[in-house]
DNA sequence: TATGTATGAATGAACG
DNA sequence: CGTTCATTCATACATA
């Protein structure tokens, strides 16, 4: 496309730029370039701007691209790809919790003697013994048993007759019974086909893959010595 | 809310290993850091892809936008629209309401200002203004503000002790083959969120427009003396 | 690697 | 209002 061209020749621009108005002298027999303190940060901010847009933006691509081959091939799979986490719940990459067998083993055993609802003072309690055997929080806590509660009442009202919407058959075909958000997203697919199908951009689609990767980043998006981001 | 505490300790934790691990000398009364030429060349590609990235999803983005109200909605949520959608029975319609990325920024934004309890008045008149967004009732807005401040309260009162530091040392994700990587992006993420304050969604429109502009970026956006883009 | 499942976490709504 | 429930999202992990 055209815009391609024109922001590669940017990007030259931009690279003999840097060069010439970085400082520039030798350090210890290398050249290095130098920047100031105020220099750096603005630096970190516009990358973490970057980061972020392209997260959020990456996303919604990748919403489209499934939109786009749903209806680009099959009725099958209405799945909306889940993202956003929401509210920005992020995109960020979280990472959770997860109970060690012992701890998992205190619990259960604190789940069936404790018929009741734990109150905050019980909370606090088994957090703290659990805090022996492993990191955790008194909100791991809480979620644990909320959670728990919840999915086993589920359990046992949906075994019988309808599994009705039950987290159990969220997958597949379950999400299909909304012909309207398929509906929309066809159009969007449409408009997605509009911008990407014509340009062929190899380039482009693995480069969002780096971003939505597993977390292995190619070494070459580190800066070797330190981080910018 | 407990993991973002943890981010941004990382986040501090990250900044100080930038500023140990860049040279760090004097230059003509400045303090400033120095990268060698590789540092430089690798910052530079990942820079590069940035810029090239956001660019074409902000396009994409520019695109959707016009024909759907695209950052007004979250792509994988299929609960509004059906309401809008001509044509179709919204055969479950979901029950829950879910604020759009632009309301919960209004929200946010007004529940700092208002300190209190918003009385009916004040109800009424979020909910037309946020109504200019996508659907919503009082009801939506009074829960919203009921929970959050539920749930702020809790959060301090809970005094907190929360994941602190990962789980390396409580169970191990062995997953992590490329800790490095992971973090360095991890940081990414939580950086942007630190410069959102909060509100990780707050600014996406403004960004976009930062990038899409008749070619005058926001002073702030430049590194002083070059430009990233 | 691709797909499915279990479950931690977030949050809208409802209850007392 | 504080607490609890219900639903959904996202990720760790298993499996093919």
């Amino acid at each position: 496309m055209e815009w391609q061209n024109f922001q590669e020749k940017q990007l030259e621009e931009e690279e003999m730029r840097v060069d010439m108005e970085l400082g520039q002298f030798q350090n210890g027999g290398l050249f290095v370039k130098v920047m100031t303190d105020e220099q750096m940060e603005l630096l970190r901010k516009q990358i973490a701007v970057y980061t972020m847009l392209c997260e959020q933006l990456a996303q919604m691509h990748k919403a489209f691209s499934v939109q786009h081959d749903i209806t680009g091939m099959r009725f099958g799979n209405p799945y909306l790809d889940p993202l956003l986490t929401s509210g920005g719940q992020k995109i960020t990459a979280r990472q959770r919790w997860t109970p060690t067998p012992v701890q998992l083993q205190i619990l259960e055993r604190v789940y069936d003697e404790c018929t009741g609802t734990p109150n905050k003072q019980k909370i606090q309690e088994i957090t703290s013994e659990l805090a022996q055997h492993g990191q955790i929080s008194e909100t791991n806590v809480y979620n644990w048993f909320q959670n728990r509660r919840a999915r086993i009442k589920r359990k046992q009202s949906g075994g019988g007759s309808n599994m009705e919407e039950s987290e159990a058959d969220t997958h597949v075909e379950s999400k299909n019974k909304n012909p309207e958000s398929i509906q929309l997203f066809e159009n969007s697919a449409a408009r997605a086909e509009h911008i990407f199908s014509q340009s062929p951009d190899i380039g482009f689609e693995q480069l969002v893959g780096k971003m939505e990767g597993p977390g292995s980043y190619s070494p070459e998006w580190e800066v070797e010595g330190y981080s910018m981001l």
